[in-house]
DNA sequence: CCTAGCCATGCTGAT
DNA sequence: CATGGCTAGG
């Protein structure tokens, strides 16, 4: 059952992580004779440290493949004895699908593949008694975070307004990820005084809850792998015979120090990263952790890839030139031996909508001369830009696909679900029973579950635990609810031991009323909560489904564990829709053509309104180094002089970065209404040649005549060069995709065709994949897309 | 004592 | 532009 090895060697697709066997690709499944010189010498190193500095588009993922594989199939090493640490969930799944294709499935299967969090997860579940947990413990994320913070300030009787409970959480994360506990933490100032009882106070609610944050996963960990006196300890130091660690200069001081005490007794760490691509300073990554590895492993092979496979001459430079000026960089140069290709496109805007009208356009040219969408992103700075570009693309037909944002698992009534999924799994969660004691409304007002936080604080117990003793001594219709509400989770909890995580979602929804309110509710909204609640008893199902395929079972737990440590990037999908994503979370991927968005001064680099906040440009910089680097041959950065942003006007002018690209690799072109606005002038501040500072030669160029717009002036299609367009330019792809897809159709599913389903009802065909049992991409209102197999759809 | 509806106010990036 | 704190009504 092993992937053909083509499959991950072809460079076209979709936003696979980095891979520099794009353009002069080694061919597929070559022994490691067949990778540049640095690449096999990295990838064939055996015993000892490894640091290996992989540039932008040099082929890293590959060469940590090959060690893998090489460590596996060559060496003997059993798979269970290699742990390789990535950043997100997706290129963990990325590297151990090119791992199937190495060295087979079952192999794969038993190696240690995963996130930082993922694995100290899966770690701390098996040694929860050494950490103070049970086996059940759960993952507080942000919001569940803030909620005991709050509590917190108020029990201390602390002012949230000069405490603001994000700010104490941000000091108290800073301290974990440095290594530091609550007792170890040295407060400087009266504010750290403050600081430091809600740092006790916070580790006390988490524990008393059997909750866990971010910080701790690693943490535990860490202190148990540095234990020398422990059975935990001593078994986690001889667990893995070899650590590898992806994005290395991401990683924090307690990472760090985790992956140190692991590999105490062998030193067999490699370690991959680039630090021109540190861009999580702020989220605690410490790249001088690069200097602190050179200095605890002297003796460590190190290893340079700068050979570029990814991009373009022209992207390769511009980057170099953005990335050149910044400070304490790793000396290295990045070269590639691709041709120069299309110069960058650096495009002035009138403002938002202009810019994004001018993407649209763009995109649908693009796609019309045979670039998949799925091969296409933009990228923006902040999530708030995306909103516009979306309505745009929604407007003109292109199917997009948004990374991050607001979240499906943000919506109110879905972690009233989870909340109640989680209470049943860990009673002890306060912010979990807090959540869900009046929800729906159960007459269990403020007032009474004030009074039970009382209770439990006098008790030294939980809510949960409270719940019964507190009702004793309650008066009539207080008892009576919170009788009646202990009633419902006891009778809920009977249920989980046997019920399948599905099942006791749905019947959470149906003895706890909170369907029966939604569904009273005539309004859309609760019409689409509703919705929304089935899509997520859908997605535990869908889990279940997966989990068994791989022959376990799925647990409410495991379920619970993968929604928490879920990274917005880990849901990009593979089917033909352009993704619209913050340069963040673009690490890691490429793609054909990609935009950058408002590259303007004060949003990129990033200016807070807030004064107070400290700007960090250099980290700015190295994110525009790798917004530029995820693009293979076309390149366009768009800026607009006006924005509408965070509810307010801003004028912009041109990102600092614009002016270090290059001019020789830049194209210089304003959108119609830019150069209408004599937006154009603004180049000139810019130090650019003055030839491209004419709006007029800037946009009568062949290439560049979709300026105008519909927005601007809707033309009627024009007769144009048709080597590069072979269709006339308003001609849609959607229509291309149509014929396409009916041209394979064969269950009488085509795109626009209208089905119907079981569960979701009627939706709209977007796409078909054909085979043996087609699986039919299909739209329907209020769920979004699904993937289905036509077996279980109807044509009407 | 509970509920519902109103108005105000923060907002970078994310496991 | 959504969550949340507050106030008036039941």
């Amino acid at each position: 059952m092993n992937v053909p090895p083509s499959r991950w060697t072809e460079g076209d697709a979709v936003a696979s992580p980095d891979d520099g066997s794009e353009g002069t690709a080694a061919p597929a499944g070559a022994p490691l004779a067949e990778l540049n010189e640095p690449q096999a010498q990295a990838a064939g190193h055996v015993d000892g440290p490894l640091l290996v500095f992989a540039g932008a588009g040099s082929g890293k993922t590959r060469v940590i493949t090959f060690r893998v594989a090489n460590l596996v199939a060559c060496h003997r090493v059993p798979p269970y004895r290699i742990l390789g640490v990535t950043f997100t969930n997706r290129a963990a799944g990325e590297m151990k699908h090119r791992l199937e294709g190495l060295i087979g499935a079952d192999l794969t299967r038993d190696l240690w593949i995963g996130t930082f969090h993922a694995v100290c997860a899966r770690i701390l579940r098996q040694h929860h008694e050494s950490a103070g947990l049970t086996r059940s413990f759960i993952i507080y994320d942000d919001a569940d975070q803030r909620a005991v913070m709050t509590r917190v300030l108020r029990e201390l009787e602390l002012d949230d307004k000069r405490y603001p409970p994000r700010q104490i959480l941000a000091r108290i994360h800073k301290e974990k990820q440095e290594g530091r506990t609550a007792a170890e933490y040295e407060p400087d100032g009266w504010v750290d005084d403050a600081v430091a009882k809600c740092f006790v106070a916070y580790e006390r609610h988490l524990t008393s809850a059997n909750a866990v944050d971010f910080e701790d996963l690693i943490l535990k960990v860490m202190r148990l792998a540095e234990d020398a006196e422990s059975v935990a300890g001593a078994d986690l130091r001889r667990r893995f015979r070899y650590v590898l660690v992806d994005e290395f200069q991401d990683v924090n001081v307690s990472q760090y120090r985790l992956l140190r005490a692991l590999v105490a007794d062998h030193g067999n760490l490699c370690v991959v990263g680039d630090d021109d691509q540190s861009i999580y300073r702020w989220r605690g990554a410490d790249v001088r952790n690069i200097r602190g590895f050179r200095r605890d492993f002297p003796d460590a092979k190190v290893v340079k890839l700068e050979q570029n496979y990814r991009s373009t001459g022209h992207v390769v430079r511009s980057a170099l030139g953005v990335i050149r000026p910044a400070r304490d960089r790793e000396p290295k140069e990045l070269w590639t031996a691709r041709k120069d290709g299309e110069p960058v496109q650096v495009v002035a805007a009138a403002n938002e909508h202009d810019e994004a009208a001018w993407v649209v356009e763009r995109i649908r040219e693009s796609v019309a001369r045979g670039v998949s969408p799925r091969d296409i992103a933009v990228f923006y700075r902040v999530h708030a830009q995306s909103r516009v570009l979306e309505e745009v693309m929604r407007a003109e037909n292109v199917p997009y696909q948004i990374i991050g944002g607001t979240k499906f698992f943000d919506r109110a009534e879905v972690k009233d679900l989870l909340s109640y999924l989680r209470v049943l799994e860990n009673p002890r969660s306060d912010v979990d029973l807090l959540r869900i004691i009046n929800v729906p409304a159960r007459k269990i007002g403020d007032t009474t579950v004030e009074r039970l936080v009382h209770t439990a604080d006098a008790l030294g117990a939980s809510l949960f635990d409270a719940l019964v003793p507190h009702a004793q001594g309650a008066s009539g219709p207080a008892k009576k609810s919170l009788l009646a509400f202990n009633d419902l989770l006891q009778a809920l909890m009977r249920e989980a031991r046997t019920a399948p995580p599905s099942v006791l979602a749905q019947e959470v929804l149906e003895r706890s009323g909170y369907q029966r309110v939604l569904q009273a509710d005539e309004s859309v909204e609760a019409e689409a909560r509703l919705q929304n609640l089935q899509e997520l008893v859908g997605s535990i199902a869908d889990y279940e489904e997966e989990a068994a395929a791989g022959g376990q079972v799925g647990t409410l737990a495991g379920y619970l564990e993968r929604v928490t440590l879920a990274a917005d990037v880990d849901s990009l999908e593979e089917t033909p829709r352009v993704a619209l994503m913050t340069v963040h979370a673009a690490k890691g991927l490429e793609f054909h053509s990609v935009f950058i968005t408002g590259m303007e001064e004060d949003l990129f680099p990033f200016r807070s309104a807030d004064a107070k906040r400290n700007e960090d440009t250099e980290e700015e910089r190295r994110l525009a180094y790798v917004a530029l680097t995820r693009a293979r041959e076309h390149l366009y950065i768009t800026h607009a002089s006006r924005r509408m942003i965070f509810g307010q006007t801003r004028y912009g002018v041109p990102s600092r970065f614009l002016a270090d690209v290059p001019p020789s690799s830049v194209r210089q072109v304003a959108t119609a209404s830019a150069s209408l606005e004599g937006g154009a002038r603004r180049f000139a501040g810019l130090g650019q040649p003055s030839s491209l500072t004419n709006p007029r030669a800037a946009w009568v160029h062949p290439q560049d005549r979709g300026d105008d717009h519909a927005q601007v002036e809707p033309r009627p299609a024009p007769a144009r060069p048709s080597a590069e367009a072979p269709r006339a330019p308003g001609e849609r792809y959607v229509e291309r995709e149509a014929e396409a897809a009916d041209a394979r159709d064969e269950g009488g599913f085509g795109a626009g065709g209208r089905v119907w389903h079981d569960k979701f009802q009627a939706g709209v065909v977007v796409s078909v994949d054909a085979g043996a049992d087609p699986i039919v991409t299909v739209r329907f209102p209020g769920y979004g897309d699904k993937r289905i197999k036509a077996s279980f759809l109807r044509t009407r």
